[in-house]
RNA sequence: GGGGAGAUACCCUAGCGGUCAAAGGGAGCAGACUGUAAAUCUGCCGGCUAUGCCUUCGGAGGUUCAAAUCCUCCUCUCCCCA
């Protein structure tokens, strides 16, 4: 391991993952974390059945903790998902059922894996543990619950509870489950820390005020100090939420996402975040960093290359990183001849081309555009490529058109799609899926 | 429970009988410039078998030659009073 700082929460900080933390700036925590290792905790929405960029913060945190020899417990909120976390919604979060959550869940955890150690037996001393809040919040008595939890938190506490405060203030209304879910996520806390010593809860900073509600439910308690630390909410530089684009959300299921298209996320990072990201989003060491920090103007590509590719390898793996960095060089730095095989695909039969087939067809078919309108005007704007050459409404391709079987389409500057042609006439035609391979 | 306001394209928001596929802004897309960055400027921005056709203005009916605009009912949202 490349680590030279001994304290954890000093690589924390120094990486800046900490927006708050409780004791000041963390003596506390640090406290306890210099004494032994320690058991922490974090929650995880499990409303889609994938993680996304966005989660990626929280997770290279537990990440970090864990590699210091701390344990890690994930819980995905199958219990507080069906009331919906009022924090930061200015709606009711629709509510789900059992079976969806475990679903969801289970995908969350393999995804959790590539970045976690979970093991099932005692194979590891600090082994992850994930866990579903549904286990102890769904047979909870009311009465019993009112009267053994309920009774610490004031209300009028509570509703100076800037999370609650808004919503109170815009009388936008605010249900009485949604005003218990602090409730239930202090009492995980409780639970986490009865069962397995968990003192740390871990968030992103829109948990503050649950987490230290967490916290005094404890001390009240069990008359024992727990501690809390929050994340940063990033935005890129732009003011977008991280992991969202013009196309929609940046998945870590490489079904959702292809590693190549997850490549091009990153290396199409802002100048101004790249150093903050690999900080935060790779292991890289941080005097390494610090060198990178240095480039300037056009350099700092490289910065972002490095970013993309050590951010899909532990995404996906070190193949597929490779490989989406490999076709990135050919399309972008017209290295030829190299592996195109993480370029987004579809295959078509060779008869489709005997006739010849449209442009529009073409790239109508391909999902680069969405409907033929849009591929008309794309094409009409002069955004619309076949093999490098721009092409024209009226153009039909043939097979004259086929290199080696293969049509590169390119829409606009940086949208590139390959078309794999099949003798095969049984073959569907269809996009090709990528799957991470380690 | 009483009174009021509203539901318009991806989002916010105008339109309040024909000239409305629907102003403006944001987002997005394309072009120029560039470094697969940012900023800036220009064009596009419902769909299609495309100088025309089809479907849209919460839902269902109705009035009219003509409805996003008027009427009726329904659904939902918000505000004020209790």
């Amino acid at each position: 391991m490349y680590r030279k700082v001994i304290n954890t929460l000093a690589i924390l900080k120094e990486r800046g993952f900490i927006k708050q933390c409780t004791g000041g700036e963390g003596e506390d925590l640090e406290k306890l974390m210099s004494h032994s290792k320690i058991t922490y905790y974090i929650g995880f929405d499990p409303t889609a059945d994938s993680l996304h960029v966005g989660s990626l913060v929280p997770i290279m945190a537990i990440a970090h903790l864990q590699q210091d020899g701390h344990i890690p417990i994930v819980i995905i909120g199958g219990g507080t998902t069906m009331i919906g976390d009022p924090s930061g919604k200015t709606e009711m979060r629709r509510i789900m059922t059992q079976d969806e959550i475990e679903t969801n869940g289970g995908k969350i955890l393999e995804q959790l894996k590539r970045y976690i150690e979970f093991g099932n037996s005692e194979n590891s001393e600090n082994a992850g543990i994930f866990l579903n809040n549904a286990e102890w919040l769904l047979d909870l008595n009311y009465i019993e619950f009112m009267r053994d939890i309920g009774r610490y938190f004031k209300v009028n506490e509570m509703i100076k509870n800037e999370t609650y405060r808004q919503r109170l203030e815009r009388e936008e209304g605010l249900s009485f489950i949604e005003f218990n879910y602090q409730l239930l996520q202090a009492y995980d806390f409780l639970i986490l820390f009865d069962k397995y010593n968990c003192v740390l809860q871990m968030g992103g900073d829109d948990q503050w005020g649950n987490i230290l509600a967490g916290i005094d439910l404890v001390r009240r308690t069990r008359f024992q100090n727990v501690c809390g630390l929050t994340f940063p909410l990033l935005t890129t530089a732009r003011g977008q939420k991280m992991g969202k684009t013009e196309s929609g959300t940046i998945w870590l299921d490489s079904n959702k996402t292809s590693p190549y298209e997850f490549y091009q996320y990153w290396i199409n990072t802002d100048d101004r975040d790249v150093i903050k990201f690999l900080a935060l989003f790779t292991f890289l060491p941080m005097d390494e960093i610090d060198e990178l920090k240095k480039l300037t103007g056009e350099d700092i590509r490289k910065a972002k290359e490095i970013l993309a590719y050590e951010v899909t390898k532990l995404a996906h793996s070190e193949m597929e990183a490779k490989k989406a960095q490999e076709s990135s060089k050919v399309l972008f730095a017209k290295n030829s001849g190299g592996d195109l095989s993480a370029v987004p695909t579809t295959v078509m039969n060779r008869e489709r081309f005997v006739n010849g087939i449209s442009v529009i067809d073409l790239f109508f078919e391909t999902s680069l555009i969405t409907t033929k309108t849009a591929a008309r005007r794309l094409i009409e704007q002069g955004g619309a490529y076949v093999n490098g050459k721009k092409i024209t409404i009226n153009m039909i391709v043939t097979e004259d058109y086929l290199e080696n079987n293969i049509l590169l389409l390119r829409s606009g500057k940086k949208n590139y799609h390959q078309i794999i042609v099949t003798e095969d006439t049984m073959k569907p035609c269809g996009e090709i899926k990528h799957h991470a391979v380690d």
